[in-house]
DNA sequence: AATTTACACTAGCGCTTGCTTGGTTGCCCC
DNA sequence: GGGGCAACCAAGCAAGCGCTAGTGTAAATT
């Protein structure tokens, strides 16, 4: 009947419909809406994409994808201290809420109306990217940087981090590299 | 046609409703769910509620007034010191969220679906409770107890503590008051 | 030249949605 | 002992929902 493949036009498709999630939220926005801003008819989205539910897994799953693959970038291309570990990674966060900020909001709100199915295979996705902030918490936490416990420490980073997407202004005066070095600062303690 | 006071059968509705939400999410919530929930038919629940949104809104105004009552009365009940306000904040905030969870889960995942009157009502109490927090903030930056941008600094600390609904586990092994002094101890950087 | 593939279309089915209407119940108070 | 009223109900309307069926067509493949 259709396709499920990730062509280039699939890709595309996928970005426009994370906008209109992020603007009416996923169950209010109507299939018909969806084709809409894809410039097709409502019948025409269903060769692209199995139904509604599919299109919200795509959208996760891209946006996912991208932030494993920054924040590995960037732990590589950073000093091997702690401190700049933890700012690479904060940095990398920040950076993708920006490039990304749709499927990123997605993710964050509609992360519920998964199907048991798409849930189990984005929580591996997930689960890779919180371990890499795990991993670089444990250096800090060992080499004294931070001090606390350690599950408690990473939820209130990754919370301060995730809120973000609430109030943050890419058209501000602050860039995430300043965000980065003032997390940083406020849990190692050191004048920003 | 119906009434929209605050009887005590409608607090009592309002707060059917939340759970649903939470469960549901308020979309996927039908007005003949929230009737059955409630023991009554979906046509009576429109003498109680003017519409479906006023039903989200007396949800999310019950949780932010009683968050608000309870860190006055916190504050009002602690030593005066930076920190032991600093802790008093963020301790009434994770009581809050034991007590009142739904509601408050409600108003981080569903402040989006609020028509614009709605929203512009309850704003002003968010701001409120908000600015509790500012300026207990700046109190601890003044005494020199934690350093940094004062608007940066809330905004992480609110988020590291609004992010707990996703994780805390009431049921488990700490308490809010374990949270509280684990968070404070973060951001001052002494043993917690 | 024949066939397949990719992508789009029109039309509409079957069902659910929020909400309305018009009327009934049972309790309270004068 | 009857008027008033909050609370409820049965029934259903108009609109909108996700999705399917069947068809057209241009490009790619055989």
């Amino acid at each position: 009947m259709n396709v499920m493949n990730d062509s280039p036009r699939r890709k595309e498709l996928t970005r426009q419909a994370a906008q209109l999630f992020v603007q009416e939220g996923f169950d209010r926005t109507t299939v018909r809406m969806l084709a809409q801003e894809m410039g097709i008819k409502s019948g025409s989205l269903f060769h692209h994409f199995r139904d509604k539910q599919e299109i919200l897994a795509a959208v996760i799953e891209e946006g996912t994808q991208n932030a494993l693959l920054i924040a590995r970038a960037s732990l590589e291309s950073c000093d091997h201290t702690p401190e700049a570990r933890l700012q690479a990674m904060a940095r990398a966060h920040l950076e993708t809420l920006l490039t990304d900020r749709n499927a990123h909001v997605v993710a964050l709100y509609e992360w519920r109306r998964l199907d048991p199915e798409a849930r189990d295979h984005l929580i591996h996705l997930r689960d890779a990217y919180e371990a890499l902030w795990e991993a670089v918490i444990d250096e800090a936490l060992d080499a004294g940087l931070i001090h606390g416990d350690r599950f408690l420490v990473s939820r209130f980073v990754m919370g301060a981090l995730n809120w973000t997407v609430r109030w943050y202004d890419p058209a501000g005066p602050r860039s995430p590299d300043d965000l980065a070095h003032e997390l940083v600062a406020m849990i190692t303690q050191r004048p920003a």
